[in-house]
DNA sequence: CCTAGAATTCACCAGGAAGTTAATTAGAGC
DNA sequence: GCTCTAATTAACTTCCTGGTGAATTCTAGG
């Protein structure tokens, strides 16, 4: 993060383990850092309360203003940190020894698992958005954090394409917003649309279901048919 | 919408035409209720400032209170009139007569115009789930707005099947999500997705790519194989 | 030990924002 | 014209909330 300020590191971690209060600016600055992400994520960039963040990182409001600046840096560093999360797990997938086919519905199943599993991505997401970007327009980071799933789907629609299991002319960046989009809007909506079709789409086994429909329609795509 | 005085609605429409400052209760809820819309689709709930809505309207802030009662009301009350027009389009939709085929595109096209021609939608939405759809759970009305493109959509998919085209076994709900969230993801995360990617997506050729894309896609999947 | 700079605390402020009180005005029905 | 009620206005009040000034306490390094 551009606003972190270069603490004196410790050269050796910490004394004994024992008293847990030590001043440990690294630390402080995590605590912040998860608490705003929790609370951005709940309640939005506007409705968030810095106060409330304070108090979940059990540390005096000051600082998050000695370390972020203010409320919109915050924004932009829980942001960075959490595309910086999401890029690290998508660039760990390893593909490349699964046939086309599969891998496809690896990444499908890979992303709806991690909208599962990091629920806040998403409303975050959502705020960044509502304020047009705003927060992302200024990071430098930003470009730089180019999905490496474009790579890895570009890769696996060649080499379906090679089999000729695959059509060709697919563009990667469609068919990476079709996938992210297909497991996005049924998370981000899941309250508006379980009140609207007072169906349960939450329960294993609307998953499972959501899950395998999602690879039918990539698949059925792709596929050559 | 509930909360809805019921103001003594004039037996003439409106005397002469001529100075445009009457006293019109029917004039001035429905001017709040297009200032909030706009406040609300543009900052979300808790960014939006009713002094801004009574300001847009031009009328005096009491008055949201008068016929509103409070915020999180006025949000209901604009959230449901949302629902109300697209649902009004969606069942003005007559896709009966174009085969299967050609009423899924057009499906698909469909829900892709109407979010571009109503972008308050999306952000308005956004702001209903992140707070968990607590709007409409109270709106006996939600039920009731369960979207008439499901039928629609099972009579497509019946239709299509009895003609051997598309395949059996697809549950519209599923299908109705996805149409939506393609459309959706690509239209609502557009400020993220261009600062990531570098790429203008609202471009006239990026859109009709786009829409496009999406029919194939939705094709792809119900065509029989 | 001492000390300089970093980490943390405390008390505070000014403007903002939801919501209200109470008075005023307009117009529909008689 | 009169009156009763609905529509509208103006002026507040109160609590909240982001942000700050300045003092204080650690602690690493000399």
């Amino acid at each position: 993060m551009t606003t972190l300020k270069t603490a004196p590191r410790k050269t050796r971690p910490s004394p004994p383990a024992s008293s847990e209060k030590q001043r440990d600016a690294d630390r402080s600055q995590a605590a912040i850092l998860a608490a705003a992400t929790q609370e951005f994520a709940q309640f939005g960039l506007a409705g968030a309360r810095m106060d409330a963040i304070a108090e979940k990182a059990q540390l005096n409001k000051r600082l998050i203003y000695y370390y972020f600046q203010d409320k919109d840096q915050l924004f932009q560093a829980v942001l960075e940190q959490s595309y910086r999360q999401i890029r690290e797990e998508e660039k760990a997938l390893n593909l490349e020894a699964l046939e086309p086919a599969a891998a496809m519905r690896a990444l499908v199943e890979f992303t709806w698992n991690y909208y599962i599993a990091h629920p806040e991505f998403l409303t975050l997401l959502n705020s960044a958005n509502l304020h047009r970007a705003r927060h992302l327009q200024n990071s430098q980071r930003a470009r730089a954090m180019n999905s490496p799933l474009i790579e890895l789907l570009a890769d696996i629609l060649e080499r379906g394409r090679r089999t000729g299991q695959f059509r060709g002319g697919i563009d990667p960046l469609q068919l990476y917003v079709s996938i992210a989009g297909l497991s996005y809007f049924y998370l981000s909506n899941n309250p508006t649309l379980s009140a609207i079709f007072g169906r349960d789409l939450m329960s294993p086994k609307a998953r499972s279901e959501r899950l395998s429909h999602m690879g039918d329609v990539i698949l059925g795509y792709v596929l050559r048919s």
